[in-house]
DNA sequence: TTGCGCCTCCCCCGAAACGGGGAGTGAACA
DNA sequence: TGTTCACTCCCCGTTTCGGGGGAGGCGCAA
């Protein structure tokens, strides 16, 4: 199997544009030989981009109804380290065991196994399996595929990234030591005064880099501008 | 190499102690066939973690002068999809040729491969592999083991972020959906008025939300709770 | 039935931040 | 030599924020 993924990477490897990469995740279904397989791109400037075998009804459905908010699944991917097994989520309050009664209902598969992969500037995905399967069966499917599914969510994630990232952020903006310090004396939590003291500067020069770093950050205030400094990686925070 | 790296791996899986993956880290030298091993975790509340085979007083001097602020290859690597080569890096400024001077004499390396890791809550590490070769045999090399070493950092980046974890974020908080919405609102540049009225409420309404989501978070201020929503993955931007 | 969480809305006032403006020095580069 | 960038500092009026307070309805779990 680890051969066939090799060149399953290396094909999708030569695609050029996201609709190939979205078939090329598409017919990972039988190589994994799972019921469905989806990825799941949650952050592109507060897009969403998916690519799922799940049938359209529920896509759509799951799309306008605006799921992603409560959906335990994307819930617990967003904090996780490790993938997560379905199996492990917290499916005690009404509405995660309702939405998983309505996923169910809609073929989407009874176990699942959700693998987060994250990139240099916020964006968060998530490549999930899922199979109908006895939930012991599937914990045994999930140790021996762990470790290839991780490193093909990176590479996918990796992939669409960069078919995608042109857009997200044609230009980088680049940030002075001193202004990207500013920002993150605030990020952490300093005050104003705080923060010009941390850096032995005065507040009025604080505010210059910060201001300056706004105007390169093409942020509308403060708030935004910090905003962005993280999700960008630009802030050591 | 490969069955040898997934030994390393699963030997690494067993350690229990920070530094006992960091002196495993430092092994990899030998299996790897490089100069130098690094990893370096730039982002735990703004300390940095570093496990390295560079001689000590490069790492103090590295250290006491804070070349994190301008080292062009954390720089890179802040910003990356993809592993950094430093052959490829902007090594025009006098800044960054002075840096790249020092480091060679301090017997870093004249070739470097940078593999960036990312946390759920924003951490950021770099596993660095150097060696004195000649650029052409650097870049054949790179490409034999660029897949690998991915791995091998998404690895020790997860076993580090597990193993350093608990101190990082004993309670990860949970945000209501309005708490999520409202601080998304702002994180993507929107003043309040504006943010009350995407969401279509009012703005004491939103406020009443900003001040629950920035307590959950401890945050002190807004900037602070939209900086830990957005490192934290919690906010949909 | 009670308590809790989520979602919704309102008021006052002092402190802080913002938006506009002004200025300087030193180093590096074309 | 001139320009640009990074780092440094100051003023003032207006707007926004944050800390304090108040209130309601709905749904769910114990």
């Amino acid at each position: 199997m680890r051969q066939a993924l090799h060149d399953a990477i290396e094909t999708l490897n030569r695609l050029e544009t996201m609709d190939a990469l979205s078939n090329g995740v598409l017919g990972l279904k039988e190589l994994l030989e799972v019921d469905h397989v989806v990825f799941h791109a949650v952050n592109h400037s507060g897009d969403q981009y998916v690519s799922a075998t799940y049938s359209a009804q529920w896509q759509e459905h799951y799309r306008a109804e605006d799921l992603t908010r409560i959906d335990p699944v994307v819930k617990a991917s967003r904090t996780a380290i490790r993938p997560v097994n379905w199996n492990q989520l917290d499916w005690s309050s009404k509405a995660a065991r309702g939405f998983l009664s309505d996923a169910t209902d809609a073929g989407v598969g009874s176990q699942g196994l959700s693998v987060p992969a994250r990139g240099p500037q916020g964006q968060f995905a998530i490549l999930t399996v899922s199979h109908t399967i006895a939930a012991a069966a599937w914990d045994r499917r999930v140790e021996a595929m762990t470790d290839d599914l991780q490193y093909l969510t990176q590479f996918i994630n990796g992939k669409a990234l960069e078919l995608y990232g042109p857009r997200d952020e044609p230009s980088l903006p680049s940030l002075s030591p001193r202004e990207s310090d500013a920002l993150a004396q605030l990020a952490l939590g300093k005050s104003r005064p705080q923060a010009a003291e941390a850096l032995g500067i005065s507040e009025h020069t604080l505010r210059v880099y910060i201001e300056s770093a706004r105007l390169k950050l093409g942020a509308k205030n403060t708030i935004h501008a910090v905003a962005r400094g993280v999700s960008l990686g630009l802030l050591a925070i």
